[in-house]
DNA sequence: GTCTTGCGTTGATTTCGGTCAAACGCGAAG
DNA sequence: CTTCGCGTTTGACCGAAATCAACGCAAGAC
């Protein structure tokens, strides 16, 4: 399937509405010498990728909208998410040391990105020292968030790596002025699996359980969050925590 | 228990024998300046930490010598490990973010760090661009390596992980000038059960099959692998390539 | 309308790794 | 030397999640 490519209508970081989430903390005069350095935006469709395992490395994507999963591929089969990532989110991070990717970002519904040469945001950077001060935190966070995903698959039960998956993504889309207490899921059910690494039905199951125990009620992807506490308690909890 | 703050020997970047693998690719007029930068060289005592989980972020640490396990305290539990660092290794990375460390790195034996103010290492690179793309490798490496890791723990059986564990820390050893074929292990099966996400008796048991198979050798903390071939294809390949 | 197709759910059975328990080995302290 | 204690190993049993299998359901194709 061909990548598409699209030069979109250019409207500039200052009047982005994603702007305050993929470069917070530069004023006006600042989003505009980063705008200047974004070339293209790129249109994704549904299903293709926006970047592939082993391309070469063309710089930082920050997703304007739509949805995407960041995974990799096994070379005999199934593919393995590594995460979820969405508007004003800056994905691409991992193919700074190598010059290429290692691991590909699908679109899970139309999107859209501005694709950041990274050699020429690095240039920047160090004439503007907020934009330097903003790519080492966003690849700092990047690395804790992974820490995370590392705790949770490490040292959580089932039900816990669901409720802590809900609960990240309900967090981040509420930031973004979604409903703090519901949410669509783009992904599929085997799609979360991968992610928290579980089998399809353990995910079905585990849906099933968490609504039987009226801390969710679930229709297929719409999820409505009934008990935000126990939610919350249950993705904290570490396994060997409630051991002792 | 106190940390220790004992300066050390002032032996500067150029000469240090770890520089190739933590500033790789600077000159010497280059590892100079960044000497300068390097305000203290700590001393960690085996069974101490060399920064503590909710600490401020005093700068990035470069190991000069010693072993560290990186971990998160479940709060009434457990720890969970979540890598392994060894000389020449850049710790503290997580810290970048928050400006606090959310997680801590514990000494495995006796070891030496030099300490970077981050601040400073931020600015110097804005004026010594070979620096600057260091950091920015250093950090983008490690979002590689923990992407590995949750790999290894979504997507591997438990001989898998713990192949690809050897593997990797033969590998690392190797880079250092250790034999690439054996090794001695500073951390304990429970920290390697932690890091891989099994009970200290899997690991064992495990650690008997492999020998078993005659893939390696195993007496007590010291492993000789007896087939590389073997290790490395079971390290490579993932739980379900194995099914198609 | 029916057929198809992909995604989701549920049940039955199996298995891998967890849990509980006991014993071993080795270094340190006396 | 003996004893102590920690880390490790092995065994027996259990349980959570995987696997195998069937079915439901909604959306689009025809």
């Amino acid at each position: 399937m061909p990548i598409m490519n699209e030069p979109q209508t250019p409207i500039g970081c200052p009047q982005c509405d994603v702007r305050q989430l993929c470069m917070p903390g530069l004023n006006q005069h600042e989003l505009t010498r980063v705008d200047h350095v974004i070339s293209i935006r790129r249109k994704v469709n549904r299903g293709t990728a926006l970047f592939r395992d082993g391309e070469s490395f063309a710089g930082l994507y920050a997703i304007r909208s739509g949805f995407f999963k960041a995974c990799v591929q096994g070379k005999h089969g199934r593919e393995q998410v590594t995460g979820f990532h969405m508007a004003g989110d800056v994905i691409g991070l991992d193919g700074i040391v190598n010059q290429h990717h290692a691991g590909e970002a699908v679109a899970l519904e139309d999107a859209e990105a501005c694709i950041l040469p990274f050699e020429r945001v690095a240039q920047l950077s160090r004439e503007v020292p907020a934009l330097q001060q903003l790519i080492h935190k966003m690849l700092s966070r990047e690395i804790v968030r992974k820490r995370e995903v590392i705790v949770l698959l490490g040292g959580m039960r089932v039900e816990q790596r669901l409720a802590s998956f809900l609960w990240d993504m309900v967090q981040r889309l509420h930031r973004r002025g979604f409903s703090s207490s519901e949410l669509v899921l783009r992904m599929t059910r085997e799609e979360i699996g991968s992610y928290i690494g579980v089998q399809i039905e353990t995910v079905c199951r585990t849906f099933t359980r968490l609504a039987e125990e009226s801390i969710v009620e679930v229709n297929q992807r719409h999820v409505r969050i009934l008990d935000t506490e126990a939610l919350k308690d249950m993705a904290r909890s570490r396994v060997y925590a409630a051991a002792n």
